[in-house]
DNA sequence: CCTCTTTTGACCTTCTTTGACTATAATTAT
DNA sequence: ATAATTATAGTCAAAGAAGGTCAAAAGAGG
């Protein structure tokens, strides 16, 4: 793969896949020995890939035996799931966090690939054509009419 | 052969035959270096011979590890009509033609039960929360990109 | 000549990597 | 108990590594 943070982001997600796929627990620098690079480099990982956004929650304790623990949210119910997403979204979302949620939902199997281009396309900077802030907010009523919609069409 | 661009173009359709006929990924650097051109030439030759219409997806990614991928998509049956819909959409759309071209859409084949109801959320006049004709041309711009996406997204 | 296409380069934006400094918890020494 | 030390993790900004944009200059064709 392309990049260290790539790399540490897929075997982060293998190990909660090996773990039972909810939840791992890990010392910061060991991570960042294994992979040979400094330690917050394993808080930008979490920053930009373990998200709520993207479905995940994460904890720490410093000190002598730290840890960072990071929790993939529960989708089983997937009307709790979409609510929680709506409940993100709230007033405003920027674009980025917009497709982190799309990704989300595609990894948790609520959309296709094809649906999450859509949707992605729907909320695109360019498509909605105006100024901040108005447009997060648009972008926002679009996210949560959708996110109704597929509510809806599951049932 | 005439010139640079048209090189570069045949190089890189080259490398899409070579790994399988669907896709390659490029460095941009990398490749300007071997033509002895500037980075930029390589968007100019994008730009120019890689568009949608020409039955290729870009995508791309800044930063360590960047890459440029080029995509190419079976420019199904459907090419035609979808670019007739677009046409026919222009700079301003109603909700309820907005709702019959997604019909037809549905009724051709080019998307699903459930893309449908998901585009109809998208551009539905409450979703949009602007006054005309502001709310007709974002509709239209929402409309022709997710058909853009339709096209080219593909299989 | 005039127009269209191509070539170039300066400047911009985005994403990643790194490290110095900070905050907090546990352990050890006084 | 309290203080000092050690072990962790967090923050933030600078440096680095790509790719993107745009318009001027150069070239090609008619």
């Amino acid at each position: 793969m392309r990049n260290m943070s790539d790399i540490i982001e897929q075997y982060l997600k293998q190990l909660i896949q090996d773990s039972g796929g909810e939840v791992v627990e890990i010392k910061r620098a060991h991570i960042a020995e294994k992979f040979d690079c400094v330690p917050s480099q394993l808080n930008y990982v979490i920053k930009t890939r373990f998200t709520n956004e993207h479905g995940y929650t994460v904890e720490s304790k410093r000190g002598g035996g730290g840890y960072i623990r990071i929790t993939k949210v529960e989708t089983h119910s997937k009307t709790e799931y979409l609510a929680h997403l709506k409940k993100l979204i709230g007033d405003g979302v920027s674009e980025q966090n917009a497709n982190r949620l799309v990704q989300s939902m595609f990894e948790n199997e609520v959309i296709t690939i094809k649906e999450a281009k859509i949707i992605n396309a729907a909320v695109e900077r360019e498509t909605l054509m105006l100024e901040l802030p108005f447009r997060d907010t648009l972008r926002a009523s679009i996210l949560r009419r959708i996110i109704d919609v597929i509510l809806y069409s599951e049932e």
